[in-house]
DNA sequence: GATGAATGAGCGTTCATTCAT
DNA sequence: AATGAATGAACGCTCATTCAT
């Protein structure tokens, strides 16, 4: 039968990305079950129907988004390519990934990564992964002979991810210009100078 | 030199130490008002005699400490340095700060400078305050002709401090060793990279 | 008759019915939000789910009989009637009242009619409005020649309201003997006293 | 030396005082302890050295004021004078009461007089007594043929004041001007309207 | 007498979660 | 699947009263 309107009749789906434009608006914390269920048109149970809690549906939405995350940087690490293009795809995937969905990004970046006491803390583990991928592009640079020796390659991982995310809450919370030529500027400026500072100085 | 400390005969100061204690044990929302009284040994509504709210107490700590930090920033933006003298000060206020009460700096980071959906977005304007003198000093730094003209000051201070909040999210959390020494290390591999990549490159 | 009462089902009207009996026997402010869930019992909470506040139930209450009254006032006033047989339409209705729902009665005078500096306040409005029935009502007869002239009747009406609260007072806590006969014979001295106090005597 | 500006160097008093205007501008519920003594200018303890409790000052309020119109109505009642000048007095004291000081009259009146649930209940045979002189007073006018037999002295005791006391409500929050001349010719209306109401008719 | 710090019981409200239908 | 009524623990805040000085 016809009833071809609305390609989303999957209430769960409608619960998710309710959820990311609510969390997004009001925070984690300041959002009620409720709203995620009004925002979706969706009885209040109908949460608790495909979800066990509400930090369920954030963890969901966090996972299936950090994921990629972490796919796409295991295929760039694996690629046979020059560090500076690896760590350049990683940036590029946060990026993109930013301009393609800014609620779901800020959501993740404010309410999880960066929140070390809550949900950034029942993540660790994920989150760490995605951190030593870029630890192990430097080593390898350093192991080339590309990139100083004396910098720790974890911690260069999370001064890219703390430099990176400090980035995107400056643009969802309108400290920093918000448009596409920025971001893609912004994605050279990072890469460029973070591999100039750890590139080896002339022949000597 | 004996650094005379108060007998904590000041039970302001012990609510407020102890509100140190417990915001870094378990978090801003995760405290309720009786376990500050209870960790400082007073009355409950002791709390409310010398701060209005819960949120006033951790408003008070926070500002108490950053005003510091801006102090410390804007002195050391006068002096007559070179730049990397002055980022590098900066940096290692934030460190010592961190080496001498670790608690403090704790909460202040995590709760307020990387939080930005409630107390960072109260303190906003202290906060990018801090970020400005950065900025100021990179800016300085290319009208020298020292640093790179394609890299936008702004920027650089976002990353400035996002890359230091997330060394100090790791050293809280357990992410990295978190040792004097390795203070040290971090602060000078900061400055030093961060340095080396906004500066021109010789003619050569 | 059997005026089929609802079996309790409604657990909304159960909180409202519930609230009644505890304003009543405790007075408002007096009475914690838990004592009317218990007292209706049913859970804390399901208070919070049909009413915003301890006050909105209280609200509630007042209003909805309130309106009655000046529902009544009005029908009263718009017949073709003596102006005597209005106010003891009135009078009568109010002691009525008083007669089929005592501790509704004696909430709304006590909690909001008397209480001028809470619900009264809140209230002032329709209040008014009733007391306005009875100002037009006397101004009617004035123009009719039927009630002296130098008597103000928005001073009459409060006059009326302040004795009428003032014996449901009396009944309430027990300074009068309070059966029906009481109540009728109330009434009957109210209205008769105050028309012979108004009215104009003969030239006789 | 002299320092004789201020006669009202007892702090008890001003304490008194102040309570008087706290307690009229925010009624006795919303007044703090504290902000009586603010309003007094003392310290906060000082009330408590004074009197035993915030219930307590409103008590010594109320009692010291209406113990004058005890003395007053039984001093009236004894006189070799009208039924009418009787009422006349009485009413003129309490309407002369609020002439001479609104503030206090306001309180006695809205937080205890007409709050039947918390100091009406306290000070209930002292109230009484105040209407029992009335009820005397029609009573002997009864007894003297003035009156019609069939009023119930009480009744009318209860109607008396009630009407008398929402007057000084309508005064105090502004339901109708509040001018000596309105005084003075609501006392008139008051007495007149009821004694007309009450007295026999007809030719024996 | 005078001060104001210290105490702690009390209460309104919120909201995640469960459950009956 | 879908609904929304029902539950109750939790917590921030107020403020009368006490007490040490």
């Amino acid at each position: 039968m016809t009833e071809a309107r609305v390609p989303a009749v999957d209430k769960r789906r409608a619960i998710l990305e309710a959820a990311i434009r609510v969390f997004a608006r009001q925070g984690y914390h300041a959002t009620r079950v409720s709203d995620i269920a009004d925002e979706a048109g969706v009885a209040y149970g109908l949460v608790y129907h495909y979800f066990r809690s509400k930090e369920a549906v954030m963890t969901e939405l966090f996972t299936e988004r950090w994921s990629l995350l972490l796919a796409a940087s295991d295929a760039l690490y694996e690629r046979d390519i020059p560090a500076r293009e690896k760590l350049d795809g990683i940036a590029g995937f946060i990026i993109d990934s930013y301009k393609h969905d800014p609620e779901l990004m800020k959501v993740i970046i404010i309410e999880v990564t960066r929140a070390a006491n809550s949900f950034g803390a029942t993540h660790l583990p994920e989150i760490r992964r995605a951190y030593d991928v870029v630890a192990k592009i430097v080593a390898d640079g350093q192991r080339e002979g590309l990139y100083r020796a004396e910098v720790d390659p974890d911690f260069v991982a999370m001064w890219f991810y703390g430099a990176i995310e400090q980035l995107l809450s400056g643009w969802v919370f309108g400290l920093m210009p918000a448009t596409d030529e920025e971001f893609d500027r912004a994605r050279v400026m990072v890469v460029e100078t973070l591999c100039l500072g750890l590139e080896r100085r002339g022949p000597g």
